[in-house]
DNA sequence: TGTACATCAGTGAACGCGCGTTCACTGATGTAC
DNA sequence: TGTACATCAGTGAACGCGCGTTCACTGATGTAC
């Protein structure tokens, strides 16, 4: 990285440079439209570079899911006292700052599923959404954990395709009213319906 | 149709059979994965067949995003007698059942966004959506209108992804609980929470 | 500090493939008289 | 009912293109002595 001006004949980061890359493709133009020839020109390495980091372009897409999977762990970790509601605003957050991660992490017919590094990383992500639901002690903790995760799930990809642009622009603030809305707000469906501020 | 056994030189039905068949590809495999040539090789056509009916690939993408949200319009006005919770599983019926169209109208890139008919087939959907979250008459009704639609979004795509296998085999059911841990539960993430049922 | 050598990370040419699209064509269908 | 003719919906060959992958290669780097 240090290095600088001088063009090396080694890249010196290529791997990390091919997935940021490949990521900001996929945000812009989605997965169909990842190519690996188009990523190294992009990147000024000859087309067969990326054959020395991933045997094939499913390799890189793995490798796409695994990384977004253990930076949405993190997220979701660094939010473990903050109870319930923040991991779900800090779930949403990540959606909305890594749509790349999101569109290969959630389209498994791209990658490796089966991957063991994929799934070991998609149960640690599990583990923390769930685990800030247990925090409700309720027996109940794992339907909530669902519901909360459906919700900000929902927030998140609706946001993304630009159909939540009616609630502002800040998708964090969104989420916390939303979720005000619907935990909060007792009984709407069932009966006839009434306001809920 | 009733022209059976006969295999006419005129398919007869062309533009149908071109949509069903490339919807289910998509299901299966991903958009990605859907080619004009593959698509004519199942239905038994030449390749240069689909020209006549649609101009170009975005063509027929653009064809299924209407007849996505002109179906998925339909469904939701079939429901406006029964509420908001039912518009809403409404909506859950349709994505679980529509995966492939859900996937190109949730994916603009693929088609013809701008079309005037997208749009107009769009716009349906959108009102019969919040429309039905106006028979509450709350001037909130906006608000818990994004916020169901929200929530049925989630829970539909986190199916659809096998995120919520554990939620029981049957959607509709899983989304009206669900619902019901988050609508009807007071006050769960800011108090303790307590069990729905 | 210098040198020999193994290993690593690139290059660039070549391959075969499936794709979307175009085009002149032809068989089937529908209609005017 | 029969015929002439326009139109419609197919065919199949051809095009040029970008792709993933392979391969022999070479320059750069790191290490043993």
């Amino acid at each position: 990285m240090t290095r600088d001006e001088k063009r090396s004949y080694h890249h010196g980061n290529l791997r990390e440079a091919l997935l940021a890359e490949a990521v900001r493709i996929i945000e812009a133009e989605g997965p169909a439209a990842l190519s690996l020839r188009e990523l190294s020109r992009r990147l000024g390495v000859s087309h067969a570079a990326p054959a020395h980091h991933f045997p094939d372009k499913a390799a890189l897409l793995t490798a796409i899911a695994v990384d977004g999977y253990e930076k949405l762990a993190h997220e979701l970790w660094a939010s473990r006292e903050d109870g319930f509601l923040e991991t779900g605003i800090a779930y949403v957050r990540f959606v909305v700052n890594h749509p790349g991660h999101i569109k290969v992490m959630f389209e498994p017919s791209l990658y490796k599923a089966d991957d063991p590094t994929v799934q070991a990383a998609r149960s640690r992500t599990s583990s923390q959404l769930f685990g800030s639901a247990a925090g409700l002690a309720s027996e109940d903790s794992r339907r909530v954990g669902l519901a909360g995760w459906s919700l900000m799930h929902g927030i998140a990809t609706l946001w993304l395709t630009g159909n939540l642009r009616e609630a502002g622009d800040d998708p964090e603030a969104a989420a916390r009213w939303l979720a005000a809305v619907t935990f909060r707000s007792p009984k709407v469906p069932p009966g006839k319906g009434e306001p809920a501020d």
